[in-house]
DNA sequence: TCTGGGGTCCTAGGACCC
DNA sequence: TCTGGGGTCCTAGGACCC
C-alpha cells in the first residue's frame, strides 16, 4: 500500500504587497489597500477590507477606480524591491523552523516537518506564524498536509480562519474540507481544465479526489492526474529544496503612453536587453538565444500587430553591447511603421552557467577579456551608485515611453531616510 | 482615455537518423 | 501502380502558477 509519511507546510504571506506597504505606514492597517501592477495597470494585492469592497483580482484599475474613491481605499504603484527585500527576510526566519524549504514564490514557502510529531504540527505551525509577525511584521496563513496539492487547501481554508494555521495530518475533516473547495480553487487546475471538470460534472476538490485513476489518465495530461493524485494523499510533487537557476530571462514593459516610432522602441528593448544582461551576468549565466517582441494593444482591437524575432547568438554569451547590437536588429525586423504600440520586451533563453562557456571560433580571446572586465565594472558601479548609473546612450536619457507610477510609497529599504521613526519619551 | 510581468512544464509534431 | 518503421531530439504553443 502506499503511504506517505510526509509532512509538507505552505506558509503563505497573507496579501503580502499591501503587508509590506503597512509596515512603513501603520496609519492604513485597519483601512481598505490595493498595490497596483507595473504601470498602475491592475490590481495585484488587496487587503480584507478591499477584498471586502469586491474588488477583484487581476481587475483593471479604472474599472475600480470609482469604488477606490467612494471608501478612500489607499492605492499604492507597485515597488518591488522593497517587497523583495520583505520577502528575504520572511525566508531567511522561516529557514529556521526548518531547513528543507522550497521557496516557491515571492510570498510562499513550502518547509518539510516529516520530523514534526503529528500531534505538535498545529503549535508549530502556530509557532511559525506568530515568529514572522513579530520579527517580519507580515501575518502568514499556514496549510499542513501530507503533500503539496493538500497544503495548498490546507492554506487555502487557513486563509480565512482565526488562527491562521490549518492541519490535516492525521485530520478527520479532510474530505469535509475538500467539498468545500471549487474545483477552480484547487492549486493546478486553471481555466481550461476547470471548464473541462464543470461539464464532467466535478465540482469540488473532493469530486476531483474521488475520480477513478483510469478516467483522469485517459482525459488529461500528466499534470491532471498529478493532480488527483496529491488529493488522494499520494506525493507527487517533491519538494525542490534546491533553488535551480532560471532557464529564460524575460525584461518587458508596457508603455506609459503609446509609441510609434522606431527610435523610441529601440531605446526601450535596449533598456530591458540591459537589465536582462545585468540578471543574468549576476547568476553568472550566459545566453544562447535571443527573442524581441513588439505589440499593440490586445484590447484594442483594429489595427492589432504583434510580432517577434529570434535570433541565435553565434558565440552564447552575457556581453551587454553584444546583446544589446543583436536586439536592435531583431527589433527592426518586426518593426512597422503606423502601429501604436503598447508593450516590448526581450527573452534571453538557453541559458547556461558562464563555466560551461565554451568559446567558438569566432570568438576574438582578447576582446572577450576586456568586455567581461567592463561588463564586471558596469555591474559594480550599478549596485554601488544605483541603477542605470552607468549606461550606454542608445537606452536614452529621456525615456518618454517609460512606465506609469503615480502612486508609489518610493520607500527604499537601502535606504536610513525610511527607516521608521520611532520617538521614546 | 486607461487592461502586469516573469516564470515553468507538458505535448504534439516536425526534422532527422538508421 | 507501388512509397517502411521506429527511434530521438528539438521547438512552438498551450496551460498553469504567483
Amino acid at each position: 500500500m502506499l503511504y506517505s509519511k510526509s509532512k509538507i507546510a505552505l506558509v503563505d504571506c497573507n496579501s503580502f504587497y499591501v503587508s509590506c506597504e503597512r509596515l512603513f505606514n501603520p496609519s492604513i492597517i485597519k483601512r481598505p489597500v490595493i498595490v497596483l501592477s507595473s504601470n498602475d495597470g491592475c490590481v495585484i494585492s488587496r487587503s480584507t477590507e478591499a477584498k471586502a469592497l469586491d474588488i477583484k483580482m487581476g481587475e483593471p484599475y479604472f474599472k475600480v477606480k470609482k469604488i477606490v474613491e467612494k471608501n478612500n481605499v489607499k492605492v499604492f504603484s507597485t515597488n518591488f524591491s522593497l517587497y523583495g527585500d520583505i520577502s528575504r527576510r520572511v525566508m531567511k526566519t522561516l529557514k529556521q523552523f526548518s531547513p528543507q524549504i522550497e521557496i516557491y514564490s515571492i510570498d510562499e514557502a513550502f518547509l518539510n516537518l516529516t520530523s514534526i510529531k503529528d500531534e505538535d504540527l498545529f503549535e508549530y505551525g502556530n509557532k511559525i506564524r506568530k515568529t514572522i509577525l513579530k520579527w517580519t511584521g507580515i501575518p502568514t496563513s499556514i496549510g499542513i498536509a501530507a503533500t503539496k496539492t493538500l497544503s495548498k487547501a490546507a492554506n487555502y481554508i487557513a486563509k480565512k480562519e482565526e488562527s491562521g494555521v490549518v492541519n490535516l495530518i492525521n485530520s478527520k475533516q479532510i474530505d469535509k474540507i475538500l467539498s468545500g473547495i471549487k474545483i477552480s480553487d484547487v492549486w493546478g487546475v486553471g481555466r481550461q481544465l476547470s471548464k473541462f471538470y464543470i461539464k464532467n460534472g466535478i465540482n469540488t476538490a473532493y469530486q476531483l479526489k474521488n475520480v477513478h485513476n483510469n478516467w483522469i489518465k485517459k482525459n488529461t495530461s500528466v499534470f491532471g492526474s498529478r493532480t488527483a493524485m496529491e488529493l488522494k494523499g499520494i506525493s507527487c510533487n517533491s519538494l525542490e529544496t534546491h533553488q535551480e537557476k532560471r532557464k529564460n530571462c524575460c525584461v518587458s514593459r508596457s508603455f506609459g503612453k503609446k509609441v510609434t516610432e522606431l527610435e523610441d522602441l529601440k531605446e526601450s528593448i535596449t533598456t530591458h536587453c540591459l537589465n536582462a544582461a545585468e540578471k543574468i551576468r549576476i547568476d553568472g549565466q550566459t545566453a544562447k538565444k535571443l527573442t524581441v517582441f513588439i505589440r499593440t494593444s490586445p484590447f484594442q482591437k483594429d489595427n492589432y500587430y504583434a510580432n517577434a524575432k529570434d535570433i541565435d547568438l553565434p558565440v552564447r554569451t552575457n556581453d551587454s553591447i553584444e546583446l544589446v547590437k543583436q536586439a536592435l536588429i531583431a527589433l527592426k525586423y518586426i518593426y512597422k511603421k503606423g502601429y501604436k504600440y503598447q508593450k516590448a520586451g526581450i527573452i534571453l533563453s538557453g541559458l547556461n552557467d558562464t563555466d560551461v562557456y565554451k568559446k567558438n571560433l569566432f570568438s576574438l580571446i582578447n576582446n572577450d577579456e576586456k568586455r567581461s572586465k567592463l561588463m564586471k565594472a558596469i555591474d559594480y558601479t550599478n549596485i554601488k551608485y544605483g541603477r542605470f548609473s552607468l549606461s550606454i546612450a542608445q537606452a536614452g536619457l529621456k525615456k518618454k515611453w517609460n512606465i506609469k507610477k503615480s502612486y508609489s510609497s518610493k520607500i527604499d529599504t537601502a535606504c536610513f531616510n525610511f527607516l521608521p521613526i520611532i520617538r521614546v519619551h
